[in-house]
DNA sequence: TATGAATGAGTCTTCATTCAT
DNA sequence: AATGAATGAAGACTCATTCAT
């Protein structure tokens, strides 16, 4: 990470291999994140993620330490986009709750559906047992702070007498556990999809969730 | 797991060490998912699992041919379990549909807060980049499995006038989701749990899902 | 080393391949002793000393956790007689110091005489630039000793009047180094000796130091 | 070394950078040896030489053509001097002989007592092993010139009847090893001097060492 | 059945050396 | 003359697997 850091904070002095050398740590991590993915951080080999990022073997070095500074470099770097996100538009939003809701599971479906950006999740799960950390680092960093958004949210609709008096943590739950479930279905299980665009899926999320199974309301 | 079965079916002479050798390959793959649940497959040493399973480095391969096996037997015999619990439930319960899910649902949530339980899906999780085939197996036994068992019981449901009019498949989705994330957020994510008791859940797993979020209801 | 240890103390129980597993650390420690001497520490691999103390690559690594651990228990195993020697002589000889003496210069002269034991202070000298902690442990467990053993032997020589009235380390410093400046000369600079016999080098040693201390000239 | 030569060669031209590319060789040969006494040749990495000597690492190559010649090239750089010295003051010395070898002692004596001379010969030591033409070149060029000198005054010291009938040789290694002995005690061993002064250490040298060899016994 | 010594393929990592700029 | 990004050979170390006992 240090070295990541002297690598590319150096923009100010000119130099004549510019693109190569200041895009490199970026190169890298796309690699090592198709190689993780792909095989495993264990079985994934040091020289494929170099030669995908396309540099030798020994080069890879030159930015990151070792594979395990690597993982942890990709794991950060990759996750603070998202929990950005979350934030944003959970402020912006406060005014129509149940509208930034729409948006913010329009915008996770989305992303979700890109094997690219799932795939660091999917990651964390994978190692969680042997690099806790990590998980934790991405449950402090990204889902508690997309929580505490959804919360805040769902509280804003509940005050609003537009939601029923519910639990926010359950209704947080039942908002990001079916997308979850679907991602994982189709990116881990490689289930087909049933629909077919994601608007789809979106409209469908929104129908059972937002409106509930039941078709008498008992409360 | 050739090697399985002719060890287990040698029940005919009795031997003094009958107990054992009879216990073994179930002994080791418990040792085997432990260590795979904490240290990750490729991480995980054939010694220590030997080890953990009570007998020596070499004795493991008395019942499996390799670690490779050793996986395949383990998701296997883990598997079976929790496919055939959906079906029968399923099947009992196509009487009265919302109190069968009930059912499912309860006996989900509790199966799943038992670690040891949750760790096969996890495994698999983990390993479908490298192992698509134990992903795909475990969507074909268990996923779908258990899916198309909620699936009739929506279906049923939706026939009988208990619920709306909506797609059985993002019912049920909306049905599982807020389960398997509240077993990541536990056990991968290791956060804290929001409730004092398994059951506390349920009732707010129900509150949410089957009764919806909204308060005016608009269809 | 806790390795070693394990794998020597084993002593009680018969075992099949007794010869081979009990004899290995000494085995190990001699073949590295000759690749250490030759090639020096780094340039010697690992699977050379494993070859030539009969085993393969990962063998040396069941008595041994690193490169770095087999210098050390070198070092270790190959000093303590050394440093043992001189004080039993020291002791038994406080009667008769300068026959004591004698006996000494004999032992320590033809004892560096054979390169197997002159290597490893060699070793030392190689390497405490980068070990400095084997040096300090040589000189605390060796050096000392022996000069704490000749010191005493020349105070008494000097309190019965048969040595002159010097400093006892200087003495000792003209008695030990033409022994060492000879076993350089031999073993590291590989010069022609100058004499046919051992017998003839502590001859000509005592005939030029013993001199030089005693306090009745004799010529 | 022919780098260096054509390095050191081109006086005629004067350019800006001209004081550092003329003094550059001297300035690597002095980081080379710092880092080969500290760490050992092979645990020397040429990048810290470099930057020891102000360049980057590709720079050092631009006057020598690898690791090994620059060790050779520091060897034979740093072995002149010491052996002229002994050539000089061993003729100039003839006509008194005794004193000449007090002056020897003297300069050798102070000489050993800067880590950065004894440096030479301590690396040559560590690596008489892997390089035996080094020792060979050192024995030849500095150690038998040396001998030859002080053995031909000691020889000259007996014709007049200063010094008893006794082998010059064994003579000389009276004469050297102690010194030896000293300089390995302090910068091998680290261990601590016996005496407050370089001076002092003189003069129980010749106390001691002297007396054996002097006919007349003064005390 | 069970053991654990032994093997050797496989990988990470280092670093001397090269070369475009 | 000087730089430092890049290469790739080399070597320490691990561990699944075998096999004599």
């Amino acid at each position: 990470m240090a070295k990541v850091a002297a690598a590319s904070s150096s923009k100010s002095a000119p130099r004549k291999w510019t693109r190569r050398a200041e895009a490199r740590p970026e190169e890298i991590l796309d690699a090592a994140l198709e190689e993780f993915t792909e095989k495993g951080f264990d079985a994934a080999r040091m020289e494929d993620i170099a030669r995908r990022a396309g540099l030798s073997k020994g080069g890879v070095y030159l930015y990151f330490d070792s594979k395990e500074a690597l993982l942890k470099a990709l794991i950060e770097a990759k996750i603070g986009p998202i929990a950005q996100n979350a934030q944003l538009i959970a402020q912006a939003g406060a005014a129509d709750p149940i509208n930034a809701l729409k948006l913010l599971a329009r915008a996770a479906i989305s992303r979700f559906a890109d094997p690219k950006v799932f795939a660091v999740p999917r990651l964390v799960v994978g190692l969680s047992g042997r690099f806790p950390e990590f998980a934790a680092h991405y449950r402090t960093h990204v889902v508690e702070v997309a929580r505490a958004a959804l919360e805040s949210l769902v509280a804003a609709a509940i005050a609003r007498g537009e939601f029923r008096d519910i639990e926010p943590r359950a209704a947080v739950r039942a908002f990001i556990g079916p997308i979850l479930f679907e991602a994982m279905w189709t990116h881990v299980l490689r289930g087909e999809s049933a629909f077919d665009t994601p608007e789809k899926l979106i409209e469908q999320h929104f129908d059972v969730v937002l409106h509930g199974l039941a078709k008498e309301r008992t409360s």
